[in-house]
DNA sequence: TACCCGGAAGCTGA
DNA sequence: ATCAGCTTCCGGGT
């Protein structure tokens, strides 16, 4: 993998760590490296580190872990931990799961989980991104807008965010995506302004650029685009709301009681922290600031359609998000394009970078629930692969329902077996990706096949019935 | 040329 | 050790 020199925020502004928040947190504050990081709410005088504490944990000492907990202590306003159970270094700390933490400091363990792997990852950004200035750049213009774009459809207030965001927009807190923070226990978001397509062009580019690109070696896609890269799209409303949060004991504690509220102890693996690449896309799509659509942005949220508007960009994103630097579009895409197997995703037809979600985030936030139960289920339907391009030749449009019998498979084009395109021995095909076959076995038994619930339609319905299930 | 596709193998964290 | 979910690379189609 490629070493990227990334500009990342560093010296004072790193130590004091925006705590508590989660580790991609990180990215939601700074979300470029190649711009400056917006000032942090958090991330003045009192969320710092003890002087003398190394800024990697898994180098604490057993009275660094001490003094760290003391910290989190007065600093988070948690209930005082048992320092008995904490007889341990820091990279012993760091082993800890987050029920691990929740055992020993009920009520605290997520916030202390979240500090860590903030730590850990900022620890392990600094080690290979060392910061290089770079010649800054401006993107000349904004992505264009489709036009085939919707207007917005704000009517998705239909998670678990929405009281959340509400919670959130009174406290000031900022950059409230928070991925990490797990927020995803419903990774819908529920943006409460306006939403869905806006291709921010309102964003005025007020700092340099600062990217070493990635891609100046990697794959094609980027490299052009990098030369345009600008800072992040910040919707003007994020202005006042980064700038207006003073670290406060009092907000401290705030936050920790939405973060509680939001991530009661007894539903702590309920959701995916952003790691999944659906969960990633789906919560910069509801960003409840719209910060990321120069990115990504919905095209018609009631099907689940959406736009990637700088496919490199966003990759970068996720490529920092997974700690996978060289990411680029065409691997990103690669992942995307597995999800057309499990029925999770499918492309636009003739849009570039359009994709439409087939499950809404409901749905996909039970799959990992669902595929518990996989082996309790039926055997996937195989369906011959010659059979499927001969039943399936028609191109269906965006809103189309998709076919009943959308062959599930991993060996088959499921997403598109309209395409044409010459195919190994369906023989041989079935014979391989014994593993990708399981994932596909949680597709399938995610998807009735008799149900079209797939489609833009079901969506839109499944998104509804939300909303009245709220 | 960029996008898009899916096969294949490998990696990583749980 | 197993598995999910990618990541990486690739050859090929549009």
């Amino acid at each position: 993998m490629k070493v990227v020199s990334l500009q990342l925020p560093s010296g004072p502004s790193m130590e004091r760590l925006p705590l508590p928040f989660s580790p991609t947190e990180l990215l939601w504050r700074y979300p470029l490296p190649w711009g400056p990081p917006p000032p942090s709410p958090l991330g003045d005088t009192k969320a710092q580190l003890p002087a003398g504490l190394p800024p990697e944990p898994r180098l604490w000492t057993r009275e660094d872990v001490v003094v760290f907990l003391k910290w989190c202590e007065r600093e988070f306003d948690l209930p005082n931990f048992d320092m008995d159970l904490f007889q341990m270094n820091g990279k012993a700390l760091c082993l800890l799961t987050k029920t691990d933490l929740g055992e020993r400091c009920p009520g605290a363990g997520d916030v202390l989980h979240n500090v860590l792997q903030m730590l850990v990852r900022d620890a392990a950004l600094l080690g290979r991104m060392p910061s290089s200035p770079v010649t800054p750049t401006a993107r000349a213009a904004p992505y264009p807008p489709s036009p085939h774009s919707h207007p917005p459809t704000p009517t998705w207030a239909v998670d678990g965010f929405h009281h959340f965001h509400s919670a959130a927009a009174a406290a000031a807190q900022p950059n409230s995506v928070t991925l990490s923070p797990a927020p995803s226990v419903d990774s819908s978001g529920s943006p409460q302004r306006g939403d869905a397509v806006t291709y921010a062009p309102t964003y005025a580019p007020s700092v340099p650029t600062q990217v070493q690109a990635a891609s100046s070696g990697s794959n094609h896609s980027d490299s052009d685009e990098e030369a345009q890269f600008a800072p992040p799209p910040r919707s003007p409303k994020e202005a006042p709301l980064t700038s207006s949060a003073p670290q406060t004991h009092a907000q401290h504690s705030h936050y920790r009681a939405q973060h509680r509220e939001f991530f009661p102890n007894d539903m702590p693996e309920s959701n995916t922290n952003g790691r999944l690449l659906w969960d990633f896309l789906q919560q910069l799509l509801n960003d409840p600031t719209q910060r990321y659509t120069n990115y990504i942005a919905w095209k018609n949220r009631e099907t689940g359609v959406f736009k990637i508007v700088d496919p490199a960009g966003l990759a970068k994103l996720w490529g920092i998000q997974k700690n996978h630097l060289s990411m680029n579009y065409d691997k990103m895409s690669r992942a995307l394009r597995y999800y057309y197997r499990v029925n999770i995703l499918r492309k636009v037809q003739g849009e570039r970078h359009c994709y439409q979600f087939l499950r809404n985030p409901t749905e996909l936030k039970n799959i990992k629930n669902i595929s518990l139960l996989r082996q309790q289920m039926s055997p996937t339907r195989v369906v011959p692969q010659a059979v499927v391009k001969t039943e399936m030749k028609e191109e269906r449009c965006e809103d189309e329902p998709v076919d009943e019998d959308m062959p599930t498979d991993l060996s088959i084009t499921a997403s598109e077996p309209w395409r044409k395109r010459a195919r190994p021995d369906p023989s041989s095909v079935a014979s391989q990706h014994d593993k990708h076959r399981i994932s596909a076995l949680i597709g399938d038994n995610l998807m009735p096949k008799r149900e079209p619930e797939y489609s833009a339609e079901n969506y839109a319905l499944n998104l509804r019935s939300e909303k009245c299930e709220q």
